[in-house]
DNA sequence: GAGTAACTGTGTCTCGCGGACACTGTTCAT
DNA sequence: ATGAACAGTGTCCGCGAGACACAGTTACTC
């Protein structure tokens, strides 16, 4: 493990690593990472395998491993490939404005690429473009009067809240697909049970469509945030 | 699809499917999510297998499959079993303390079960104690003034954060750990990228640990739905 | 210009995985 | 007593990641 993390920090940070010597190669990094995220696309992330790629490519699987150490590189290339670039700084702008539209980016990254949900738990080396994001909350937030702590952890609660949104966008799915037949079987469990939940059934039953679940969220943390901030900068003398 | 979801919300929610001739079954479900639970605590989910449960029980690996229909519901099923038991609605407490506490056993669940974090990501149907846990924050959050919609949104708010920050603990791992290597692993990259993540740098190298992670985002939330629930139950007039 | 070292892409092999299926042995209802 | 329903096993298949040895290709060095 110890070599798999230079291995991918080297990958994604690294010198391009120039050899001179022997053919030249006819991959790249950048096209098994596109054939990857192609296929992950298609078919969602457990699709992807080195087979899979590399027939796409016209290659054996073998020669992915002349670019790539491992299916786990693959796939932190994947992720490098399909995330965008987070949204420009917007010079002058209010902070709330930044992360309001920077969870909206990143939203739309997650309806995209839906597999990035799975590519993305768990332990591991963050790319260029990933690590972007988080430095753009923490330069919006810059200049309140909040420790480097807790910019941190602000950004760490905005993008879980994100995550948490596109994973429940993901479970209701389009009508008709086979994810919004678990969403189907969850009101009947609920509905049955509604004397173990009376709260949910309670909730679930009122009319009104939950599309705002985004923003909901963000518009609290937010709120909790101004909150902080205004007794940070206004500090009014303790009583 | 359709038939698995079907054959999951059996297993989790129907009844125990009494049979009366043939031999005694000699396994049961919960001694199998027990076995799962075991080689999951101490090799992670990817080292779960038919196999491995199946040897730790003393059976062959097919026989398993007399009891769960694959693996997918091995995992449904370890997860009902390895998650705990919403802390009790703590009667005539305030929903901000109900919620606290809810926050709090939450995620020492999932420091309990790391692996948690990845038999819960994408779409699947959640087991009677996973949505005893909905049920709680829906039902703190009763009458406020908040629509159904927005108490479910709430639930959903609040679980994220609370997984976000478990699987940032999990990443920065105990000390020692390989996962400690990755973030030391990143330490560099941003310290040698200072120029691109200047933001980050800054608050990278503020002293003062980030351990109040969960307090932080979770006092922000709460903040907010606070200021929420007091323009719900004052409702000034709009001018 | 010849030799050789470095490199690319391939074919073959192993091991572990999830799961299908046929089979033996056991138990209970009739 | 008999036969249906059920429990556990053994064997088989396809697919996955990856190790390894190999042949063909290129560029540096003498």
């Amino acid at each position: 493990m110890g070599e798999a993390a230079n291995d991918t920090v080297r990958l994604l940070w690294g010198p391009p690593a120039k050899p001179t010597r022997g053919p030249k190669p006819t991959l790249s990094l950048e096209r098994i990472a596109a054939a990857g995220v192609e296929v992950a696309d298609a078919e969602g992330l457990g699709a992807v395998s080195m087979q899979k790629v590399a027939a796409l490519l016209d290659f054996t699987k073998m020669s992915l491993y002349r670019y790539v150490p491992g299916k786990t590189e693959l796939i932190a290339l994947m992720v490098e490939s399909a995330v965008d670039e987070p949204p420009a700084p917007a010079e002058g702008a209010h902070w709330r404005g930044q992360l309001t539209a920077w969870a909206h980016h990143l939203a739309a990254s997650f309806t995209r690429h839906p597999w990035l949900l799975d590519a993305t738990v768990g332990p591991r080396v963050p790319g260029p473009k990933e690590l972007a994001w988080l430095e753009r909350v923490v330069a919006a937030l810059d200049g309140y009067g909040l420790t480097g702590a807790e910019r941190m952890d602000s950004a760490v609660l905005l993008a879980g809240h994100v995550r948490g949104i596109a994973e429940q966008a993901r479970a209701v799915g389009p009508n008709g697909s086979p994810e919004a037949e678990l969403l189907a079987a969850l009101g009947t469990v609920v509905h049955r049970h509604a004397d173990r939940y009376p709260a949910l059934a309670a909730a679930m039953a009122e009319p009104g469509g939950h599309d705002q679940a985004l923003d909901f969220g963000l518009d609290r943390i937010l709120d909790g945030l101004a909150a902080l901030i205004d007794r940070r900068t206004e500090p009014r003398p303790p009583r």
